[in-house]
DNA sequence: ATTATTATGTTATAATATTGCAATAGGAGA
DNA sequence: TCTCCTATTGCAATATTATAACATAATAAT
């Protein structure tokens, strides 16, 4: 369970330039030290990705590829979002079939997120399962579990406010 | 979190026709109390997804609704589910966009899901939010938690042990 | 009986995702 | 450098999942 503060600001006011250009940095430097190659439209998809801290899904990337001049067909977007996901610059988000940019990129950890149903800000958190009961195969001697997806909707403060309204 | 042994009898050896007439009957006896409509489709629907201990997909249903002389358009499948789903009768699977009945109908609960990427078995355990650190709003000021949604993808024994070989 | 509500029939289409194969680029070893 | 091998991209087609829109029918409420 979680065990702090989100790591994500997504629902505090920073520097996103800052946010974005230090993500970058760190995303190339991990791509040089595994052998794993950044390419164009992966750099771009990241990027994009980046830039929110709302979930984007595969089509909406690819309009925004096509915009930066890249090839704009289906797989363009699902192979660079494949290759983020999988090595971890970026989380599918099950219950929206969309994609974010993850907070704590190069680390293993498993995340929790929280979705804001009203403006669609994703906030990642983590589920450290260590203290996570629901991993004790004590209780569930049948089950091994591998992955956990913990996706929680409801509303950030600003759009709880208005909601008042 | 979990708060004791998983509520679904996936992984278990059971007498299944007793199972599933008694979820029917209940689910029976739930609409008639609430004044919801029980028709052809949705019990039939129902009854699929009682018959499986697995997660079934929209048009694996709507194969299944043909084969039992229903009418066969998508909106027959879906109408159906969501009733079931809104009323409590089953559940959504994000991370495998299906659907399985539901192993606690009737009551207020928050549940978690085991799903064996093997056999594709879904187990429902509970994840009682009361004790659940995730909802703990110290943890995030920003964020008011209204429904969270906890999948575990991981293998079941059976399966386990078949791999070994 | 009449009306309002809820559910179904039907057609079409939207949104999400993958497959397969050909072409090309990048990296590793001779 | 050249060649081979692998990873990546281009491209066309298509599969899978889900919804919209509107007409009709069944049911419940008055």
């Amino acid at each position: 369970m979680s065990d702090g503060k989100p790591i994500s600001i997504a629902f505090e006011q920073h520097d996103h330039n800052a946010c974005l250009g230090k993500a970058m940095q760190a995303a190339q430097g991990y791509c040089e030290e595994h052998k794993l190659q950044l390419t164009p439209a992966r750099r771009k998809v990241l990027e994009l990705l980046l830039q929110e801290h709302r979930a984007l899904g595969a089509y909406t990337i690819l309009d925004l590829l096509r915009e930066a001049g890249f090839n704009s067909q289906p797989p363009v977007a699902y192979r660079a979002l494949d290759f983020l996901v999988e090595n971890g610059f970026a989380h599918r988000i099950e219950r929206l079939n969309a994609f974010v940019a993850c907070a704590l990129p190069g680390t293993e950890h498993s995340p929790a997120f929280m979705i804001c149903r009203q403006c669609e800000t994703v906030a990642e958190t983590q589920s450290s399962e260590s203290n996570f009961n629901f991993s004790t195969t004590a209780d569930f001697s049948g089950f091994k579990i591998e992955q956990t997806i913990i996706e929680a909707k409801g509303v950030c403060n600003s759009c709880a406010e208005i909601e008042q309204l």
